[in-house]
DNA sequence: TTGATATAGGACCTAATCGGTCCTATATAA
DNA sequence: TTATATAGGACCGATTAGGTCCTATATCAA
């Protein structure tokens, strides 16, 4: 948990790479070339990515990929997402037989709170905040004032 | 990522159930049974959280488990910790192949901050807050203001 | 029209991790 | 001394992650 997996992280790498030249359709082996990821696994991602929502493609020859967005409406969620899946906290719903706790239940929805702010977190921060030079805490527009429900 | 083992799950639901009588020393068959969590399971749980400090134990003869501290001096991110390993976002350094690059390395502080500010939230909530009938949202409290470096 | 060059969408394999069980050693109290 | 409890492993099956490869389809240029 709170763990990216490397594949995230790899496509992190690729998409800082891209924002770099914002305007040029990318091919898979531009790509893999300059990211210094392996070729085939640098495809998966991509493909992973357009299904996401975060880049769009064209195919056939001249083809390639490029950011569906500007950075700053790419906010790291999508990504996180488009890799691995939905970022719920907990998978409830699987083991019935311990719902029949109330205790369990009320923690459960604790986690599930627990999990909205950490949500909010990926939510706010996008992937201009992953390339900027500056760090998040410096950024003022970027602090998380006070949590609310949302 | 951002996603609970079953086995944190299950963890939360025994420290919760022990939270309801703090002063008795719990066997781990009472654990189980209250909590509805298999034997075996419920015992290699209580183990890990008496090495991650949550619990303290006690051998022999009406030996048992109990809490080593109060609900709200055990915060969430050690009974994560305890069960799963560190929560460090990132697992960088496993791949010095890609630092080489100074955009990754970009990236992978800026990961690194995101997960100061998820640790942050783990940190700052307890087990207190887990079993409470009151969302963390209404409690003024447990409100985050302003993250800052830390 | 054809061929070269791209992506699309799978199947597939291996390695690591997770969830779960069990066994032996040790400590304590009656 | 014996019953009862935890300590600390080893161990295994199932799931997931990481990584590779193959075939189909779309596009452009000769």
């Amino acid at each position: 948990m709170v763990r990216l997996s490397k594949l995230t992280d790899y496509a992190s790498v690729i998409l800082a790479q891209m924002a770099k030249k914002p305007d040029i359709l990318w091919s898979a082996g531009q790509v893999a070339e300059e990211s210094a990821i392996p070729k085939p696994t640098c495809i998966k991602l991509l493909k992973l990515l357009v299904r996401g929502g975060v880049l769009t493609s064209m195919q056939g020859s001249r083809g390639g990929y490029s950011l569906a967005k500007s950075p700053s409406r790419i906010p790291v969620k999508a990504i996180i997402e488009a890799i691995e899946g939905s970022t719920a906290i907990t998978e409830c719903g699987t083991d019935e037989s311990l719902c029949r706790l109330t205790d369990h239940c009320s923690v459960m929805s604790r986690w599930r709170e627990l999990g909205d702010q950490v949500n909010h977190i990926l939510t706010k921060t996008t992937l201009e905040d992953l390339i900027s030079p500056r760090t998040l805490y410096t950024r003022p527009d970027r602090r998380i004032e006070t949590l609310e429900v949302y």
